[in-house]
DNA sequence: TTTCGTGCAAAACCTTTGCAAAGTG
DNA sequence: CACTTTGCAAAGGTTTTGCACGAAA
């Protein structure tokens, strides 16, 4: 959709070339650029699956950031339309980089909670099958769950 | 299996005929027909809709049943598989009767969370597809939102 | 400098657990 | 009677809020 004319070394989808472009619109969201939320951006647009608030705290907890600035962050970060929310039905929230990414769900292991993309969603057409019932403003969640092959041994 | 000789009014799926087969199965789990378990079940399979512990806490009042019994119910009646547990992404557990009705989803109100059931699912077949990529016990989850006609207003 | 973000402490919130008393089969 | 279930109190775990200090624009 967007060409990358002039910038050789940075491959599309590259950690680097994403986060700048969070930060433009984090930047229009009026959020100004600190450490902890540079933190928290770069584990999650290196490693992505979905992470709890608790796995972020855990994965930039050399640089002291309390659990409660994590909280706010990623809240922050949703409103801003950088962050989706994943729910997994196990009543905590999951967060991964929106921006870039398209539309999608997740196969997610009842054993040990990893989370794997799936590309494409046949669901667009229902969202419409939904509005003619009334409804405004639809969309949906959907994901699988099964025990993943690691989790079988 | 069950015995209700002297009542003859039943229909099928009338709330008293389907709390029958409902106590069979909790009988079969090992669970005593208290007055808590009653209320509760007559709530649901009364008024349908998927209800938070709360909701349902606050729908038997009058009983004096507490908050903890309730939550100890929809446990119990969940493990035994007559209750179905529901996550609309608020962090909030909902369960509705699982019994008698078949796999669906729901269409929930992003304003005042009420749940609508859609009848069919179209989904089974992709479960396989997550089969083949090597998961075990695959199943879905799938809830639609929007915010329905009477709070668009 | 003015506004926003952070850390710490404490609270709010939903849910679970322990235990003695009451109820069920 | 043996056993389960309840109520109450208290704890647990996740998330939110208040406030003073520190950092960004």
């Amino acid at each position: 959709m967007k060409s990358r004319p002039s910038v050789p070394k940075k491959r599309a989808h590259s950690p680097e070339a994403d986060l700048e472009e969070i930060w433009a619109v984090l930047k229009g969201a009026g959020l100004r650029r600190t450490e902890p939320r540079e933190a928290i951006l770069l584990i999650l647009s290196t490693e992505h699956g979905p992470f709890s608030v608790e796995e972020l705290h855990a994965k930039v907890a050399r640089k002291k950031i309390d659990l409660v600035t994590v909280y706010r962050c990623v809240a922050a970060f949703e409103e801003a339309g950088v962050l989706r929310r994943c729910d997994f039905g196990d009543q905590i929230a999951r967060y991964e980089l929106a921006a870039g990414h398209h539309h999608h769900h997740h196969v997610v292991c009842r054993s040990c909670q990893k989370a794997e993309s799936l590309d494409d969603c046949v669901l667009e057409q229902l969202d419409r099958t939904i509005e003619k019932m009334g409804y405004a403003k639809v969309g949906h969640r959907l994901e699988f769950f099964g025990v993943c092959s690691k989790c079988q041994g």
